[in-house]
DNA sequence: TGGCCACGAGAAAGA
DNA sequence: CTCGTGGCCA
C-alpha cells in the first residue's frame, strides 16, 4: 500500500486518504484529479471494500476506461473488472434495465439517441399541426430537454405558471402538450432518450425505496468524477445512493465547467458542502502539466470570472514561453499559420505529430485547418462531426437491428418501412401513425392488423406490408437462438442493404460497403471477447445497449501519430505538448449564443480556461479578421478574451502582416482596435474609396517588386506579372500564404508600396 | 409512389 | 456552403 502513496503529493495524499465521510475535491487543471481518484479507488479495495461495492461514475467512457485501466495496473484486471465504473448514462441504463419491469418498460428497451428524439418532436409537431416555424424541434427538443434535466415532468411541467410564462414569451404555448405526447410516445415506443435515463433512475428510486435501498446499500463508495458537470438530476440521484451512507467523494473544477448548455449547474459544486455539511474539502493546486507561464496567464484569466470557488494553482515546472498570439488576415491564412509552425516545431525532431492539437469552438472551423493539413501532407485526425455511428448507412442497419430486439420503436419502424425502398410510401406510413396515434398504440401493432385498425389500403400495399412484417419477426425469431454477428450478418444480406449498397461502385458506396464491413466485423469482434468471458450467446440486444451510447471518442484509431483537431469541448481532460486555440474573435468564441448573460459568458470565458490548460509546453492563439460564414465573408474582431489574459505572458505582436508598433500594444488603449472597413481594390465599386485610404485606381497595373495587401492573404510581393486587360495575371508570393496567381480582374486588394 | 431538382433557410458544445 | 423541404414529373 505503501509503495502506490509514494507518487502522490500532501495533498493528494490527504484526499485519496480520507474515506471516512463526504468529500469534496477541488482540482485544478492538470493537478492530478485522475491520480487521487485511481488511487483512492485502489486505497479502498486495500481497505476491504469489495470492487463491486464501489461506484465511480465520469463523464466520457474514455474516462472511465482509462482510469479502470490504471486501476487494473495497481491492483490486477481481475478485481478491476468488477468495478461499477463508466458514465452516469451507462451505469444508470444498466440498473433500468435490469429494474425495467417496474417502471413499465422492458428490459430490451431502446436508447433514442438525439437525432431519434428530434424526429420524434417533429413529427408530433407535425400530427399538432403546429407552425415548424414557430415551434422549431430543435427549441422544443431543448426545453424538453431541460425540464427533464431538472426532474419536471409533464404533469408538473403543464401545472408550472413560471414555466407555461415562459412558453409563451417563446410563442410556444403548447409546448407542455407536446411534452406529454412525447414522453407517452416514448413509452409506447419502449424507448428512452439520453435524459430518461437519468429521469427514470431518479424515479426508480423514488417510486421504490426498497429499489434505492438495494442500490444504496450496495455502493459503499461512491465516486463523481467532473463534478461541475453534473446537472441537478445526476446530484439527486448521487444523493439519493449516498444521503444515508455519507461515503461520497466528487472531484472537480468548478473553473472548468463548460456544459451548462445541457443542464450543468455549477451550484452541485460550489454548494456541496452545504449540502454535506460534514463534508471535507480539499484542494490540489499543484499543476504538473504545464509551463508557468501557461499556467500563469491561464490564472489570469480565469480571475476575471467571479463565481468561483478560490485557489491558487501554481507550476514547478520550467517558466515556458510567452504564448504567441497571431492574427490572421482570414481563415485560410489562419491555418497556413498554424500548418507553418507545426511543421516548424515538428522539424525540430523533439515532437511527433501526436504532440499537437487544434482546439476550436466550432465543429465547423475543421475544414481549413484540414486542408491546410493536408496540403503540406501532415497526417491528422479530426474528432466530432458525425461519428461511425451516426452515418446513414449504420443508422439504416441498426435502425433494423432495433426493430428486431424492440419492434415497438417508433423510429427504427419509420427510418426502414421503406429502406431498402419496398414501395410503401409516405402516403401508408402516414396512415399508420394516424391509426397508431388514435388508438394508443405502436406503429408494429397497427402494421400487425392493419385492417382492425381501420386502414384502408390497396391489395398490393398490404402484401407489402405483410412481407416487412414476415421479414423483421423472421429475424426476431432468430435472434432469439443466434448470436449478434450472426443476427447482424443475415439481416444485412437479407433486408436488402446488401444488394442496395452494392449495386454500383461510386466512391461514395465503396465507402459505405467499407464501413459496413467494418460495422459486421465489430460485432464479431464483440461477440468473440464477449464469450471469451465466458458470456454464452450474446445477443443483439446485449450488442445494442454497448453502441448506444458510444461516442467517437471512443473508436481508437491506432495508426500512427497525429495531429489532433477537436472542439475544445472535447479536449476537456485531454494534454497536448503544443496546442492551438483558434478562433478567437468576437461572434465565434465567446459564441454569439453566449453573449445574452453574464453567466453564460463567464462558461465561455472558462472553456477558454480549458483550452489553454491542455498545453503542456507550448500555447498558441490566433484569430483571423475575415472568416467565411453563411457562405459569405463576415469581417471579424479579436475576441475580448484575449485582453483578458494579462499581456506580460503574451507575445505581441500578432500580426501575419503588418506588424503593429510596440507602443500601441503597451498602452491603454484597447490593444485590439477594431478592424478598418475592408481596403479593397475592385474592379466595379459602387462606392467610392474610403476617404484618405491608400489605393489604387480601378484597374491599375500593378509591377513586379510592388508590396500589395490582399485581402485574404495578406502582406506579398508581386514577383511576376503576364498578360493585359482582363486577363492580366499577377504571381504574388505572400508571406504566410505561399505564392498565388491572382487575376486582377477578381483580386481583391491594395498596393501599399 | 418515388426520384429529381430548385429553392430557401440556417449553421454550439455531447452522452 | 450544406441540409432539408416542397413541388413536379415519370
Amino acid at each position: 500500500m505503501a509503495d502506490f502513496l509514494d507518487g502522490l503529493n500532501e495533498s493528494q495524499r490527504e484526499a485519496v486518504l480520507y474515506v471516512d465521510g463526504p468529500s469534496l475535491v477541488i482540482a485544478g487543471a492538470g493537478s492530478g484529479k485522475t491520480r487521487v481518484l485511481t488511487y483512492k479507488i485502489a486505497y479502498l479495495l486495500d481497505q476491504g471494500y469489495e470492487p463491486w461495492s464501489i461506484l465511480a461514475l465520469t463523464f466520457t467512457n474514455k474516462a472511465a476506461r482509462e482510469m479502470k485501466e490504471r486501476i487494473a495496473g495497481q491492483v490486477g484486471a481481475d478485481r478491476a473488472r468488477y468495478l461499477w465504473m463508466g458514465t452516469f448514462h451507462s451505469i444508470f441504463s444498466r440498473i433500468l434495465r435490469f429494474e425495467a419491469g417496474a417502471l413499465g418498460f422492458s428490459s430490451d428497451f431502446t436508447i433514442y439517441d438525439a437525432a431519434d428524439s428530434k424526429s420524434l418532436i417533429k413529427s408530433i409537431i407535425k400530427e399538432m399541426h403546429l407552425d415548424d416555424k414557430v415551434y422549431r424541434p430543435g427549441a422544443v427538443q431543448s426545453r424538453i430537454s431541460n425540464a427533464k434535466n431538472h426532474l419536471i415532468l409533464p404533469e408538473a411541467y403543464a401545472a408550472n405558471a413560471e414555466l407555461y410564462q415562459s412558453d409563451l414569451e417563446a410563442k410556444m404555448p403548447s409546448l407542455r402538450d407536446i411534452y406529454a405526447r412525447y414522453w407517452e410516445r416514448c413509452r409506447q415506443s419502449d424507448a428512452m432518450d439520453f435524459d430518461d435515463l437519468l429521469v427514470y433512475t431518479y424515479l426508480l428510486f423514488e417510486r421504490f425505496p426498497e429499489v434505492r435501498e438495494k442500490y444504496a446499500s450496495r455502493f459503499r463508495f461512491v465516486l463523481v468524477d467532473e463534478y461541475q458537470d453534473t446537472n441537478f438530476a445526476q446530484h439527486r440521484i448521487v444523493w439519493q445512493l449516498t444521503e444515508k451512507s455519507r461515503r461520497v467523494c466528487v472531484v472537480g473544477d468548478d473553473a472548468q465547467s463548460i456544459y451548462s448548455f445541457r443542464g450543468a449547474n455549477i451550484d452541485n459544486i460550489l454548494k456541496f458542502t452545504e449540502e454535506y455539511k460534514e463534508a471535507r474539502l480539499f484542494k490540489l493546486e499543484q499543476n504538473y502539466r504545464s509551463t508557468q507561464t501557461i499556467v500563469n496567464a491561464a490564472n489570469s484569466l480565469i480571475a476575471k470570472n467571479s463565481e468561483q470557488i478560490r485557489k491558487e494553482v501554481f507550476s514547478e515546472k520550467a517558466k515556458g514561453e510567452p504564448i504567441p498570439v497571431f492574427n490572421a488576415y482570414s481563415d485560410v491564412e489562419e491555418g497556413d499559420i498554424v500548418a507553418n509552425q507545426i511543421v516548424k516545431l515538428a522539424a525540430g525532431g523533439a515532437y511527433g505529430y501526436d504532440d499537437f492539437a487544434i482546439l476550436y469552438r466550432t465543429n465547423a472551423q475543421s475544414r481549413i485547418f484540414e486542408e491546410a493539413l493536408r496540403k503540406r501532407g501532415l497526417p491528422y485526425r479530426i474528432y466530432g462531426g458525425l461519428s461511425f455511428y451516426q452515418r446513414k448507412e449504420i443508422k439504416d442497419i441498426v435502425a433494423y437491428f432495433r426493430l428486431v430486439v424492440n419492434p415497438n420503436d417508433e423510429e427504427a419502424f419509420k427510418r426502414i418501412i421503406n429502406f431498402p425502398a419496398r414501395g410503401i410510401g409516405d402516403t401508408t406510413l402516414n396512415k399508420i401513425i394516424d391509426a397508431a396515434t388514435r388508438a394508443n398504440v405502436s406503429l408494429w401493432t397497427v402494421l400487425n392488423e392493419p385492417l382492425a385498425y381501420g386502414l384502408s389500403l390497396a391489395k398490393n400495399t398490404c402484401a407489402k406490408l405483410q412481407g416487412f412484417r414476415d421479414l423483421i419477426a423472421g429475424f426476431a425469431e432468430d435472434a432469439v437462438r443466434k448470436n449478434a454477428y450472426e443476427v447482424g450478418q443475415d439481416i444485412v444480406r437479407r433486408s436488402g442493404i446488401i444488394a442496395e449498397i452494392y449495386r454500383d461502385r461510386t466512391p461514395e458506396n465503396l465507402s459505405r460497403q467499407e464501413n459496413v464491413e467494418e460495422l459486421i466485423n465489430g460485432m464479431h469482434d464483440f461477440c468473440a471477447s464477449r464469450e471469451e468471458e465466458g458470456n454464452e450467446r450474446v445477443s443483439l440486444s446485449d450488442y445494442l445497449s454497448e453502441i448506444s451510447l458510444l461516442t467517437d471518442l471512443d473508436s481508437e484509431e491506432g495508426e500512427g501519430a497525429r495531429i489532433t483537431l477537436m472542439t475544445i469541448h472535447s479536449a476537456k481532460g485531454l494534454e497536448f505538448k503544443n496546442v492551438f486555440v483558434v478562433g478567437l474573435e468576437e461572434n465565434l468564441f465567446p459564441s454569439p449564443m453566449a453573449s445574452g448573460s453574464y453567466r453564460q459568458l463567464e462558461e465561455e470565458r472558462r472553456l477558454f480556461y480549458v483550452a489553454v490548460t491542455r498545453a503542456e509546453e507550448h500555447c498558441f492563439l490566433s484569430f483571423a479578421k475575415s472568416r467565411f460564414k453563411y457562405g459569405k465573408m463576415e469581417f471579424c474582431s479579436p475576441s475580448r478574451f484575449l485582453r483578458d489574459i494579462d499581456a506580460c505572458y503574451l507575445k505581441l505582436p500578432l500580426d501575419g502582416g503588418v506588424p503593429a508598433s510596440p507602443k500601441r500594444v503597451m498602452s491603454d488603449a484597447p490593444r485590439f482596435a477594431k478592424p478598418e472597413p475592408p481596403r479593397v481594390l475592385r474592379k466595379v465599386s459602387l462606392s467610392p474609396a474610403p476617404e484618405g485610404m491608400p489605393s489604387s485606381k480601378p484597374g491599375a497595373a500593378v509591377e513586379v517588386g510592388q508590396t500589395i495587401e490582399h485581402e485574404r492573404f495578406g502582406i506579398g510581393e508581386i514577383i511576376k506579372v503576364e498578360g493585359t486587360g482582363d486577363n492580366c495575371k499577377a504571381t504574388v508570393q505572400f508571406r504566410h500564404a505561399g505564392t498565388k496567381q491572382l487575376l486582377l480582374k477578381f483580386a481583391r486588394f491594395k498596393v501599399v508600396s
